[in-house]
DNA sequence: CAGTGGATGCTCT
DNA sequence: GAGCATCCACTGT
């Protein structure tokens, strides 16, 4: 995957990143949940303009924009079209391939579905920390890897905020297990299919 | 199952 | 001092 890949409108990189195969260090799964967040949108942090804690977000596209949440769980964001616009997508959920023993220490717990199957979850078991803000996603400890078949593409509202609520730019792999949260059925809509 | 509340720390007002 | 892009354990059906 190259830098190109992450230089172009949120929500095409949110979507195109629907069955990529994530890796970091020796830990790896296929993306199966993302949310797009862009600059002009209250939910967005760099919303409230240029801070300390989102300058990431306004640098280069392709690198990892990460932040401590509710004083806990490390997030993890993919920075996109940074060129006047900070955008990320969040990575909410994958479904684990390797590493997954380390997966089940990191997180106390064996039950595959519980992994890497929320936002937080997932950043314990790849250990991604904070050390990481700013890191480049096409360097070591990151490896990305274009997806292979087909995955179905469900568009839904995102989940934990207030601001911007109903927009639908959560986009999961329809049907799958692996996801935070199943997505209400009635809001959810086929917007794709990946190649 | 569904709903509730505590843990925990950093950023911004 | 308030407010979080969360998770887990606990309660009550």
């Amino acid at each position: 995957m190259n830098r190109d890949f992450f230089d172009r409108s949120v929500h095409e990189v949110a979507r195109e990143l629907i069955g990529c195969e994530l890796r970091v260090g020796p830990t790896a799964g296929v993306i199966v949940e993302t949310e797009a967040y862009e600059e002009n949108d209250p939910a967005c942090h760099a919303y409230i303009g240029r801070t300390t804690r989102n300058e990431v977000l306004f640098g280069p596209p392709g690198h990892a924009y990460v932040y401590l949440s509710y004083g806990i769980h490390s997030l993890l964001n993919f920075v996109t079209e940074s060129e006047g616009s900070a955008s990320a997508v969040l990575i909410r959920a994958l479904e684990p391939t390797d590493g997954i023993e380390l997966m089940r220490e990191r997180r106390g717990r064996d039950e595959i579905e519980q992994l890497c199957s929320g936002p937080g979850k997932l950043s314990e078991a790849l250990g991604v920390d904070l050390s990481l803000n700013g890191a480049d996603l096409l360097a070591p400890p990151f490896e990305l890897v274009e997806r292979e078949g087909e995955f179905e593409i469900t568009a839904s509202p995102r989940i934990g905020i207030t601001k911007a609520a109903d927009l639908p730019w959560r986009y999961c792999v329809a049907g799958s297990r692996f996801v935070s949260r199943p997505w209400p059925s009635a809001a959810s809509s086929v917007v794709g299919h990946a190649a």
